[in-house]
DNA sequence: ATTTTCAAT
């Protein structure tokens, strides 16, 4: 695609996505998607690539701009609500949205139900005061059948492997990603109130991923 | 102990 560049160089990659408690100066997000579609059971993985915020445009609404190339058919073809295709995004951001973004995402998948959305992030974006619109912001997404994950080790290095130009090199966990992780994820379930469950599509990747 | 945040210069 013209508005994605395929790969991620390594720098940009462990700069913008580390975990790291006090992230000074990550002034951008990033945003690795995979675009599924989804034919009964099954899904078939369709279309992947990475996206920046740009002029002022947070990246999840810069997605949403581009959702109908990533998504062909996801509205239909020619007579309304005719044929329409089902699909599932997962995307990896550098840092979770905020109150806005989560809004209007929200009313974007209640008035689209044949796309499912999940979303792994690597750092709560303003979410330290109690009552943080933010954190009311992942909660609405969470009602929205949103699944939203604190990334840990075997995400980095999965979007290392899929989305950065990593060449020969391996991942290379920074210290404490283990711990920020964990420690996310705790405060990810205190905001959202709720452990949420496994389901069906992570188990399906799981046994993917193990060859099962 | 304390530090930052989809910038603004």
């Amino acid at each position: 695609h013209s508005f994605c560049s395929m790969l991620l160089p390594r720098k940009k990659f462990l700069y913008h996505y580390k975990n790291v408690r006090w992230a000074r100066g990550r002034h951008e997000t990033y945003l690795c998607f995979v675009v599924k579609r989804r034919v009964g059971p099954d899904t078939l993985t369709f279309d992947f690539g990475h996206l920046r915020n740009r002029n002022g445009c947070h990246v999840e609404l810069l997605f949403l701009r581009y959702l109908g190339a990533l998504c062909p058919g996801l509205w239909g073809y020619g007579a309304a609500g005719e044929k329409r295709l089902s699909y599932s995004i997962t995307w990896f951001c550098s840092w979770s949205p905020c109150a806005n973004c989560s809004i209007q995402l929200s009313q974007f998948l209640r008035n689209t139900p044949n796309l499912r959305l999940r979303i792994f992030v690597s750092r709560l974006y303003f979410c330290d005061m109690e009552d943080s619109l933010e954190r009311e912001g992942l909660r609405m997404l969470s009602r929205a059948g949103v699944r939203i994950s604190v990334m840990s080790y075997k995400d980095f290095f999965y979007c290392w492997q899929k989305f950065v130009d990593s060449k020969t090199s391996s991942f290379k966990a920074w210290e404490e990603l283990h711990q920020n992780s964990v420690r996310l994820t705790r405060k990810l379930n205190r905001i959202l109130q709720f452990f949420q469950s496994w389901d069906l599509e992570d188990l399906r990747d799981a046994l993917k991923l193990l060859g099962l």
